[in-house]
DNA sequence: CCAGTAATGTAATGGCTATTACGCCTTCGC
DNA sequence: GCGAAGGCGTAATAGCCATTACATTACTGG
């Protein structure tokens, strides 16, 4: 062990998940031949197929290092001292960002192109990325209610609906990656608070004070 | 001709379309090889690739025969002389029911692990389906307004938000198609009254009438 | 009923790529 | 330095399937 403690071959499998992980992502899982992989990773066939059996194992073990859940990030951002409308806005940010990365887009095309063939694989990575989040956020919803703050539905459904808002958007990308206007008209600051109307919770409008409501203001008639 | 007014060559093609269309959404694309479709259908290999040219003719073949927008659905529905709300619910319905349809599911999956071999493909699919939708519900928010119905927001955005709601649903239900519990913990009614608070339109509650706005006009008229 | 055309069935062809086999070379512990 | 293991490189193997070719059969229109 000539380097940081780690045998030849477990850097070997680094260096083959590091490749395929890649590979996968810019060219797809079907794509790409275990020769691109051993020639872009170094390396050879045999040891490629000791470590990990077949292709498959491959992308098992690529998908098993590379996916991350968000729900760390759910309870980092929820345990801020801050109004839930303040909490809910970075996490939408976040998921934003998080959801639209090309790793994640590429995964979950991956995923889906494989999710006939083999269901307890895709089942595994929607149990990984969205349940594990959404259970997250929910916990987070009800510890809100607990805390006395109103709003309306139940923590697991409104973790879905806030989830659902950004997930439409990895949808609309996993099938024109970029080449296309997403339909994600609405920035993050306006959904949150459409979220935060739609929930009835307070602090609905995250910039001014919340007017009072005697009746409908005269609508804004520009077409 | 012997047979209502086609000629043999067109009842084969509607045989192989009707055959791959089956076996495409029951075993995926890749999985299904021409020979199948030939066995299935019955006729031959030559006159499928006469008729299509190669595979990847037949899948557009199938798909141009078969993906229809919902943009009929939300200009037929759209039309009807009633409240917004309740309009709002009735496209709910339909869009939960057309987008968890598995043929619409089967079709997002193979049209998601094409997306990287043929862009203008998935465009295609995604303008067809998605975009078209959105723009015709756009359009019934915008006629809405003119007719001096309040919400915030603008009518883009806010036909995005409403899509939103059910394509999550579509994106998870390709992932694990039935396996697992999808995230629709939110019946299609909690949806609709989340997303009418969330855009701030009256009729926030089905089950009341709109009251008269003292503003602008009574909202409902005909175009 | 007949000729000609159109469709069928079967059997190549060919390319691609996962998977395996094996002899050579490098590395590692001593 | 030394001698094994353990990787490496290359070259088969082998199956799968899209695609093509062709001889045979079925249909069609008169």
């Amino acid at each position: 062990m000539t380097e940081c403690g780690r045998s030849r071959l477990d850097r070997r499998r680094i260096a083959f998940i590091d490749a395929a992980h890649d590979l996968f992502i810019k060219q797809g899982y079907e794509s790409t031949t275990l020769v691109d992989v051993v020639t872009y990773a170094g390396g050879s066939l045999a040891t490629l197929y000791k470590l990990f059996g077949n292709k498959e194992g491959l992308l098992t073990a690529v998908l098993y290092e590379n996916v991350r859940s968000c729900d760390i990030v759910v309870q980092q951002i929820g345990s801020r001292d801050a109004a839930p409308a303040a909490i809910l806005l970075d996490l939408g940010h976040e998921f934003a960002r998080r959801f639209l990365d090309p790793e994640r887009v590429a995964f979950s095309r991956i995923v889906i192109a494989h999710s006939l063939k083999n269901q307890e694989f895709s089942t595994m990575f929607h149990q990984t990325t969205q349940v594990r989040t959404g259970d997250s956020l929910a916990r987070l919803f009800a510890r809100w209610r607990n805390q006395g703050v109103e709003f309306l539905g139940t923590p697991e459904g409104n973790a879905d609906l806030f989830l659902g808002m950004f997930i439409a958007d990895l949808y609309c990308e996993a099938i024109n990656h970029g080449a296309i206007t997403c339909n994600s008209h609405q920035a993050v600051a306006e959904r949150v608070e459409f979220f935060l109307r739609g929930i009835g919770m307070k602090g609905a409008n995250l910039t001014e004070k919340a007017p009072d409501a005697d009746g409908p203001k005269p609508a804004v008639l520009e077409v």
